[in-house]
DNA sequence: CTACTTGCAAAGACTTTGCAGGACG
DNA sequence: CGTCCTGCAAAGTCTTTGCAAGTAG
């Protein structure tokens, strides 16, 4: 369980439901609807505001991750120790994690060739899965 | 010069002004705005309507591909023949590209041992240029 | 001519924000 | 009790679309 209090964060009936939400959850990449509508089956409704409030601070503070995968809108994910990458089916819309020492090896080795301080990088790979 | 009719477009003076910008932008990475501002700056204008239409046109013709970096808005640039990754600069916005074997030859390791049909991929760095 | 395109303004989707009332420490 | 948080609804972006007029072949 991921420590509010750590992230400088009030310890708030809506913000531990929404991390709740996150560890609860089989599917890890949320978009704020998906976080709207399982409150609401879970009969603890918030409203949207509050909900795009709460993710951008838990951003903001390192307890979750945006991604932008599809241009509509973004999902997030409670940032996880490794730093994996994703591949995407097209078709469903399926995410599937993956992390690869190869890949992770060369881009610090590219951004330093480029005089890139790196922070942060994305790797998609976009497809269909048999 | 690209061709708009082997795109299987008419050739239309809208569509003509457009891609001209992105052949002659020294920057390639260009939004619906820029495209709209530089337009006005030569003084053929076009409404933002027809841009973003031409542009989807553009895109689903092959003639050039969008990117999301930043979750504000998309950006264009024309499809080239070698297929680069990019590498973002946080503090300014600048996009440099690059091309890197090592990576490409990976990316098609890792579909194949999770049963993905690879149609497309994503790399960016995120950083500070020195 | 006939079909496809464009401009304009309205509509849409997603996200942010102001304000008054409510919860936290 | 003062401060930070929430709900609600309004406002903001960026993007798409309907319709009537214009352009291409």
């Amino acid at each position: 369980m991921k420590s509010l209090k750590k992230a400088g964060l009030i310890k708030t009936q809506p913000r531990m439901l929404i991390l709740d939400i996150f560890e609860a959850q089989e599917k890890k990449h949320l978009s704020t609807n998906d976080i709207y509508m399982a409150l609401q089956r879970n009969k603890t409704p918030l409203s949207l505001g509050t909900i795009y409030r709460v993710v951008n601070q838990f951003e903001k503070s390192g307890l979750i991750q945006s991604h932008h995968f599809s241009p509509d809108n973004a999902v997030y994910e409670l940032c996880a120790a490794d730093n994996h990458d994703h591949m995407i089916d097209i078709r469903t819309g399926k995410i599937v994690e993956f992390h690869d020492e190869i890949i992770e090896k060369r881009q610090k080795e590219i951004a330093e060739e480029y005089g890139l301080d790196l922070v942060d990088h994305k790797f998609i790979l976009y497809g269909y899965f048999n």
